[in-house]
DNA sequence: GCCAACGTTGGC
DNA sequence: GCCAACGTTGGC
Protein backbone atom coordinates (compact mmCIF):
# COMPACT_ATOMS: atom_id res chain seq x y z
CA UNK A 1 0.00 0.00 0.00
CA UNK A 2 1.14 3.52 -0.89
CA UNK A 3 1.18 5.54 1.70
CA UNK A 4 3.66 8.24 0.72
CA UNK A 5 0.59 10.81 0.23
CA UNK A 6 0.52 11.00 4.17
CA UNK A 7 2.71 14.08 4.47
CA UNK A 8 3.83 16.25 7.51
CA UNK A 9 0.55 18.03 8.17
CA UNK A 10 -1.26 14.45 8.40
CA UNK A 11 1.42 12.86 10.67
CA UNK A 12 2.69 14.96 12.80
CA UNK A 13 1.22 15.92 16.12
CA UNK A 14 2.09 19.96 17.06
CA UNK A 15 2.07 22.17 20.26
CA UNK A 16 0.50 25.11 21.01
CA UNK A 17 0.11 27.30 23.78
CA UNK A 18 -2.98 29.43 24.23
CA UNK A 19 -3.85 32.46 26.61
CA UNK A 20 -6.73 33.05 28.38
CA UNK A 21 -7.64 35.46 31.07
CA UNK A 22 -9.10 33.61 34.19
CA UNK A 23 -11.09 35.99 35.14
CA UNK A 24 -13.34 35.64 31.81
CA UNK A 25 -12.18 31.91 31.41
CA UNK A 26 -10.52 29.64 33.48
CA UNK A 27 -9.15 26.12 33.49
CA UNK A 28 -11.49 25.34 35.95
CA UNK A 29 -14.57 26.49 33.94
CA UNK A 30 -12.88 24.19 30.99
CA UNK A 31 -12.67 21.89 33.56
CA UNK A 32 -16.18 22.22 34.45
CA UNK A 33 -17.27 21.86 30.89
CA UNK A 34 -15.13 19.16 29.58
CA UNK A 35 -15.11 20.96 26.05
CA UNK A 36 -15.46 24.19 24.98
CA UNK A 37 -14.97 26.36 21.55
CA UNK A 38 -12.30 29.23 22.19
CA UNK A 39 -14.07 32.03 20.57
CA UNK A 40 -13.26 35.74 20.87
CA UNK A 41 -9.85 35.56 19.25
CA UNK A 42 -9.46 38.79 17.26
CA UNK A 43 -5.75 38.83 16.12
CA UNK A 44 -4.71 37.52 12.46
CA UNK A 45 -1.85 35.16 13.40
CA UNK A 46 -4.07 33.82 16.07
CA UNK A 47 -6.85 32.86 13.91
CA UNK A 48 -4.26 31.84 10.98
CA UNK A 49 -3.45 29.22 13.71
CA UNK A 50 -6.87 28.01 14.78
CA UNK A 51 -7.99 28.12 10.88
CA UNK A 52 -5.23 26.66 9.04
CA UNK A 53 -2.69 25.03 11.45
CA UNK A 54 -4.40 23.29 14.60
CA UNK A 55 -5.67 20.13 14.27
CA UNK A 56 -7.63 17.26 16.40
CA UNK A 57 -5.23 15.71 19.15
CA UNK A 58 -2.91 19.01 19.01
CA UNK A 59 -2.03 19.01 22.64
CA UNK A 60 -2.60 22.47 24.45
CA UNK A 61 -0.61 24.16 27.21
CA UNK A 62 -3.53 26.36 28.99
CA UNK A 63 -1.91 29.84 30.27
CA UNK A 64 -3.53 32.18 32.43
CA UNK A 65 -2.36 35.66 31.73
CA UNK A 66 -3.29 38.85 33.40
CA UNK A 67 -3.49 36.43 36.67
CA UNK A 68 -1.18 36.48 39.60
CA UNK A 69 0.76 35.32 39.29
CA UNK A 70 0.69 34.85 34.79
CA UNK A 71 1.39 31.38 33.97
CA UNK A 72 1.08 27.55 32.69
CA UNK A 73 -1.95 26.18 34.75
CA UNK A 74 -2.70 22.87 32.79
CA UNK A 75 -3.79 20.63 29.16
CA UNK A 76 -6.29 20.55 26.72
CA UNK A 77 -6.36 19.02 23.47
CA UNK A 78 -7.76 20.61 20.18
CA UNK A 79 -11.40 18.61 19.80
CA UNK A 80 -12.47 20.29 16.87
CA UNK A 81 -10.62 21.58 14.03
CA UNK A 82 -11.29 25.51 13.11
CA UNK A 83 -14.53 26.59 12.05
CA UNK A 84 -16.29 30.22 11.81
CA UNK A 85 -16.52 32.08 15.01
CA UNK A 86 -19.97 33.11 15.26
CA UNK A 87 -20.23 35.23 18.08
CA UNK A 88 -18.51 37.44 15.40
CA UNK A 89 -22.17 37.77 14.42
CA UNK A 90 -23.93 38.14 17.78
CA UNK A 91 -24.19 41.91 18.10
CA UNK A 92 -24.69 41.54 22.06
CA UNK A 93 -21.34 39.87 22.20
CA UNK A 94 -18.68 41.43 23.18
CA UNK A 95 -16.85 39.67 20.55
CA UNK A 96 -19.42 41.50 17.93
CA UNK A 97 -17.52 42.44 14.66
CA UNK A 98 -19.39 44.16 12.18
CA UNK A 99 -17.32 43.17 9.41
CA UNK A 100 -17.28 39.57 9.67
CA UNK A 101 -20.67 37.66 8.03
CA UNK A 102 -21.92 34.46 7.93
CA UNK A 103 -20.55 34.45 3.81
CA UNK A 104 -17.51 35.36 4.66
CA UNK A 105 -16.28 34.85 8.04
CA UNK A 106 -13.45 36.69 9.41
CA UNK A 107 -12.92 35.07 12.30
CA UNK A 108 -12.64 31.52 13.35
CA UNK A 109 -12.37 29.33 16.41
CA UNK A 110 -11.35 25.94 17.57
CA UNK A 111 -12.79 23.42 20.41
CA UNK A 112 -10.86 22.12 23.06
CA UNK A 113 -11.35 19.27 25.43
CA UNK A 114 -9.66 19.47 29.00
CA UNK A 115 -7.33 17.16 30.06
CA UNK A 116 -5.66 18.47 33.57
CA UNK A 117 -4.98 20.84 35.84
CA UNK A 118 -1.18 20.66 36.93
CA UNK A 119 -1.10 20.30 40.70
CA UNK A 120 0.46 23.96 40.58
CA UNK A 121 0.89 26.84 38.26
CA UNK A 122 3.96 27.33 36.60
CA UNK A 123 4.69 30.77 36.07
CA UNK A 124 5.91 32.94 33.45
CA UNK A 125 8.83 33.93 36.23
CA UNK A 126 9.76 30.31 36.24
CA UNK A 127 10.01 29.72 32.36
CA UNK A 128 11.79 32.82 32.21
CA UNK A 129 14.23 31.54 34.60
CA UNK A 130 14.98 27.83 32.63
CA UNK A 131 17.48 27.71 30.13
CA UNK A 132 15.67 25.36 28.01
CA UNK A 133 12.78 27.57 27.64
CA UNK A 134 15.02 30.56 26.55
CA UNK A 135 13.52 30.72 22.98
CA UNK A 136 9.99 29.78 24.36
CA UNK A 137 7.60 32.07 22.58
CA UNK A 138 5.76 33.19 25.69
CA UNK A 139 8.77 34.68 27.44
CA UNK A 140 9.73 36.63 24.77
CA UNK A 141 9.30 40.04 25.70
CA UNK A 142 6.27 42.10 24.59
CA UNK A 143 5.05 38.71 23.52
CA UNK A 144 1.46 39.34 22.79
CA UNK A 145 0.57 36.50 20.55
CA UNK A 146 -2.56 34.36 22.28
CA UNK A 147 -2.24 31.67 20.29
CA UNK A 148 1.32 30.07 19.90
CA UNK A 149 3.47 27.26 18.92
CA UNK A 150 5.21 25.46 21.21
CA UNK A 151 8.48 22.94 19.95
CA UNK A 152 7.98 19.67 20.93
CA UNK A 153 11.38 19.86 22.79
CA UNK A 154 9.49 22.59 24.83
CA UNK A 155 6.35 21.18 25.66
CA UNK A 156 8.00 17.75 27.06
CA UNK A 157 9.96 20.16 29.21
CA UNK A 158 7.06 21.54 30.71
CA UNK A 159 5.47 18.38 31.36
CA UNK A 160 9.21 17.51 32.81
CA UNK A 161 8.21 20.03 35.91
CA UNK A 162 6.15 17.28 36.96
CA UNK A 163 7.68 14.09 36.69
CA UNK A 164 10.69 15.37 38.47
CA UNK A 165 9.05 15.88 41.25
CA UNK A 166 7.23 12.85 41.95
C1' DG B 1 -3.24 51.78 37.38
C1' DC B 2 0.89 52.40 34.53
C1' DC B 3 2.99 51.87 30.39
C1' DA B 4 5.93 49.32 26.88
C1' DA B 5 5.24 46.65 23.06
C1' DC B 6 2.63 45.52 19.53
C1' DG B 7 -1.30 45.52 16.02
C1' DT B 8 -4.64 48.11 13.29
C1' DT B 9 -6.56 52.05 10.97
C1' DG B 10 -6.78 55.61 7.85
C1' DG B 11 -5.06 60.00 5.75
C1' DC B 12 -2.01 61.21 2.41
C1' DG C 1 3.00 52.11 0.71
C1' DC C 2 4.31 55.16 4.52
C1' DC C 3 3.60 56.30 9.04
C1' DA C 4 1.21 58.87 12.84
C1' DA C 5 -2.48 58.13 15.75
C1' DC C 6 -4.98 55.18 18.17
C1' DG C 7 -6.41 50.85 20.53
C1' DT C 8 -5.17 46.56 22.92
C1' DT C 9 -2.45 43.23 25.51
C1' DG C 10 -0.60 41.89 29.46
C1' DG C 11 3.36 42.10 32.79
C1' DC C 12 4.41 44.57 36.64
Amino acid sequence: MDISWIGEDVMSKRYWLMKTEPSTFSIDELARLGTSQWEGVRNYQARNFMRDDMRVGDCVLIYHSNATPPGIVGLATVCREGYPDYFAQDIKSTYFDPKSTPEKPIWFMVDVAFDEKFSRLISLEELKADPALYDMLVVQRGSRLSIQPVSETHFLRVLSYFKTEK
